[in-house]
DNA sequence: CCTGAGTTGACAACGATTCTCAACATCGCT
DNA sequence: AGCGATGTTGAGAATCGTTGTCAACTCAGG
């Protein structure tokens, strides 16, 4: 403890991140890369995918957004309340439901420990129809 | 109900396919579509690193392997049990233990229920250190 | 041996993500 | 405000996993 200072992150908060969270802010459900990238176009901002890339996985670094994978291994992303959880996630509309599960955070670490295993992280996502899909 | 006849796949046991099975029976871990077929390779068989890809997407289809996703997104394989279950990987060598969890399956689909979930599916992996890589 | 349907392989095509690197924007200081 | 150091950006090339294309091929069985 040499000092107090927090290792300076010297993150600058430029026009490009600042759009990426607003775009993360307009939308409730996951989303692609690409489809954020798309919303900061159409809204008339020009910033580069790659920005967005960046932005995006400095975000998910921090823990100011969720990063989790579709089935099909694409990342998708969204804004996230800071407590570790879960989703439920609509096949077909993507509408997501955020649900917490002490069970499973328990259930995962005891299972880890048990097999020697440290260091544990650990994904569980549900995919269904929700109901609003339901009734076509 | 004009026969008894399960629709006939027609699903041939060609040279490569027996390849691939073969090559799963190899690993006891998961592998992508690309190790696999390296190690098929190496043993002087020759199969189209295409004829993989398919041969791997029929034996998921089938049950016959499971395929999940590796953090980074990618395909990973395995031959697997018939019942349902999870995977505890080695962030660092890939060892796999195969776990069992009825009370996330139950849980997963209470919650699910709750929300008016229909036809769900959910994934569960858990990644970690493995004791052998714990100690390099 | 002939024929038809499933299969294969080489390679092009794709799509998501990352890299490169010169031009640029900010920060901290004076 | 002016400066220099350093983080940041954008455009496009480069990667890399995966899938599509299509002519050649392989079986099964008549």
């Amino acid at each position: 403890m040499t000092s107090t200072e927090p290792a300076r992150p010297a993150v600058r908060p430029t026009r490009q991140r600042r759009a990426v969270t607003a775009a993360l802010a307009a939308f409730d459900d996951f989303r692609s890369a690409q489809e954020i990238h798309d919303l900061i176009t159409r809204q008339g901002d020009s910033v580069g995918l790659a920005t967005v890339y960046r932005a995006l996985s400095a975000l998910a670094d921090s823990g100011e957004v969720d990063m989790l994978r579709s089935e099909d291994g694409e990342a998708i992303w969204r804004r996230c309340s800071d407590t570790h959880h879960h989703h439920l996630v609509c096949r077909s509309c993507g509408a997501t439901v955020e649900v917490e599960g002490p069970a499973v955070e328990r259930w995962t670490s005891a299972i880890a420990g048990e097999h020697g295993y440290a260091d544990i992280s650990h994904t569980l996502e549900i995919f269904g129809t929700c109901p609003a899909c339901r009734v076509s």
